[in-house]
DNA sequence: TATTGTTATACTCTATAACTATA
DNA sequence: TATAGTTATAGAGTATAACAATA
């Protein structure tokens, strides 16, 4: 199963639009809009987290760990999206760098409990300072109209939920050649 | 230069909030809004594409081909924000699924003229009306708020893009290990 | 000397499938 | 029998670097 993803290197550039290059129905398309702000809001966090080697995805694990101390990878996984092998991947090397570790979970012998290591907890403080202001720049730059493009944003993730899972609406997976 | 990224597999799940975890900080931000909005759309795009073997990315690749035969295949992965080898392999499978060919251009003996084939032509024109439909609909279930959604979205790509390349706010490349 | 496209290679992210241990 | 996590493998996408041909 394999395609355009969510989560692979920064990109290259900017899809910044391209004097003489003409779009056609791409303009007009929200999905496309959609592409384009997150393209750039990638290379801003890149740069807003470059004392760390951070990516959005890992800075979101990061603050689900804190947030739910003990939490299990496979939660982890869900929450984020992920196939179990995927939430794997990235505990090894959030507790590689340091920033969590496994710990025996009560109850049931089968999970971990995840939770992030004192260093972990301090460096994060810094780390969520940052976010914050490279958000809160970006959020200050909308203005006043701020607040509503990200109730929109939120209206639009659950209006593209509800088609895509609609039940004559059949979810689907890329086809292997 | 890896990490996470823009296109990539289909994600496994949607990020949906999950009852009983707390979100903390990604609650409030504009950018993991944008990712989560994302994720749900991507999903759908697949979905609404299930007749071709898609993505956000081919797509594009099509529309700008098609507006614009000749182009030369570097001016594609600037449109789209790719490494020259990203534009190469783009085009490489869009000629062997027989969506493109590679012709001589005129002028520089050194680059070709990208134009889709007549079948491709064809095709495109039902794509385009799916991924048309698909993005409708949604803009449709944001009532009277979609275009300004829209509009919205395209004021973060520039406020974002302006802020990662601000003078003293030098871009970044994730650092190697 | 710079640019276009190519080749070869490597890395990251993701998924699938089979396996182990536990429930 | 089902679930959590693991291991091993494969695939897609991207990038880097060196190269040839052309400008």
């Amino acid at each position: 199963m394999k395609t355009d993803s969510l989560d692979a290197p920064p990109p290259e550039g900017l899809m910044l639009p391209v004097p003489g290059v003409d779009y056609g129905a791409l303009e007009g398309l929200l999905g496309y809009a959609l592409r384009r702000a997150q393209n750039a809001l990638y290379l801003d966090f890149y740069r807003a987290t470059a004392a760390w080697d951070m990516s959005p995805q890992r800075f979101a694990a990061l603050v689900l760990i804190a947030r739910n101390p003990g939490m299990r990878q496979g939660l982890l996984g869900q929450a984020m999206g992920l196939h179990r092998s995927g939430a794997l991947r990235l505990t090894d090397w959030l507790t590689a760098q340091g920033w969590a570790e496994r710990r025996d979970a009560p109850g049931d012998a089968r999970t971990w409990g995840l939770h992030l290591t004192s260093a972990g907890k301090r460096r994060l403080v810094k780390l969520e300072a940052a976010v914050a202001a490279h958000d809160r720049a970006l959020l200050a730059a909308l203005g006043e109209q701020g607040p509503a493009l990200k109730a929109g944003l939120e209206r639009l993730a659950w209006a593209a939920t509800a088609q895509s899972t609609a039940p004559d609406n059949k979810p689907r997976r890329r086809q292997p050649p």
